[in-house]
DNA sequence: GTGGTCTAGACCACG
DNA sequence: GTGGTCTAGACCACC
């Protein structure tokens, strides 16, 4: 369910935080549904509870999920349209890249062309 | 000449190489220019001037400039080619969020806007 | 009878608590009053029932009802003046909020008007 | 500079963010003051780094302080007015509680009383 | 079983 | 020296 990169320079929790984020996003998960425990997780992936702990809360504070103690934490109703509001803000990221990109003179195809990478290999596959 | 951003978080020396890289692509540095010494910037910038040299080496390393012992620091020859070479990496960081936009469901004509945007900022201006 | 909120960072089993509390406070519940029974109430708050057996041994430790094995739980006599004299504590809550509310500068008269509109809310319904 | 109360329900790094916020209220911490170091309050307090570490990053997401690493943490320039409408929702705590004693039967005069001495406390001393 | 908090101690990158 | 991350292991309250 999840995949770590343990040696990246992105801390392990937030590679959780993403990940979840895209599970979301992809409607993988959907409201209601309960994440894995810490403690499960934890094992599951050989990584500390405190590590899992961290990207949770971030994930709570965010809005995507709520925890009811001793019950479990639970994909929060609007996680779905959080998450994709969230992504609009990676444009920017594009754009910014691609300003640079332009300067270094890198011809505007190649960049088209990441873009359509991206993309078609999710609906490719 | 470079901008700095303490607080971020991508350290120092690293927005030097990044903006170093930058100037040398759009062709304000080049071939044979001289490089702001360490004790110079060091003050301009309020930097540390260890940092600056941590960023001066690795462009070095790069093969982006050279240090002439008690003369400076120019810009070598080839250092427009490496930059360029270098930049194509950056494709792969817009692959990868253009994957994360398609699984959040972003269209697709909004990914290619944003690297429009990006190149037609630096063309019309 | 009861509104639970299951993510809050007060337990189930205070709230049950706090509000049988209030009931009396407010007279909804009086002397001889029968408490809902356990397995009732687990049913329709979709409590686990050791929550509420929780809940009512505190409220008995309080004094403010007895059991009656096999008959059911009932509100005592003096529990509307032991609730009355425990709500006295709370004024130091307030005596608290109003020194951080002090030290931050918020006028005086807010914050009279904030208690003001607590009782002014239940005077006028 | 703190005071930490370790048998309280309220977790030490709350109790750190609170009596932050407040030394920012009152103006004793100023835009640009450095906050004292992890490790070093970590001595002062006999508190575990990572339990001010935690306390600290959340001060930073509530956008009251901002992380140099390598040279410390600072107080931002809206921190005081951050603080300041945070603040106000503090108002309704009070209302709430309000509320319940007028249900209990406190009389009015008790619960401004208690708001005056939260007031007078700092005033008078 | 669940989440939440804390400690102790380690390692890394940065300045 | 600074902040940031991670591990290991413990304890607590709640359900």
């Amino acid at each position: 369910m999840f995949q770590i990169d343990r040696f990246g320079r992105v801390p392990i929790y937030e590679q959780i935080i993403d990940q979840t984020q895209r599970l979301i996003a992809s409607g993988i998960l959907k409201e209601g549904d309960q994440l894995p425990s810490v403690r499960a997780l934890s094992q599951e992936l050989s990584v500390n509870p405190n590590t899992l702990q961290k990207a949770y809360s971030e994930l709570e504070r965010r809005g995507l999920c709520v925890s009811a103690p001793g019950n479990g934490r639970f994909v929060t109703a609007d996680a779905s349209k959080l998450v994709g509001e969230g992504c609009k803000g990676r444009l920017d990221e594009i754009r910014s890249i691609a300003e640079e990109l332009c300067a270094a003179g890198i011809p505007l195809e190649d960049a088209l062309g990441a873009v359509n990478a991206g993309y078609g290999k999710e609906t490719r596959q």
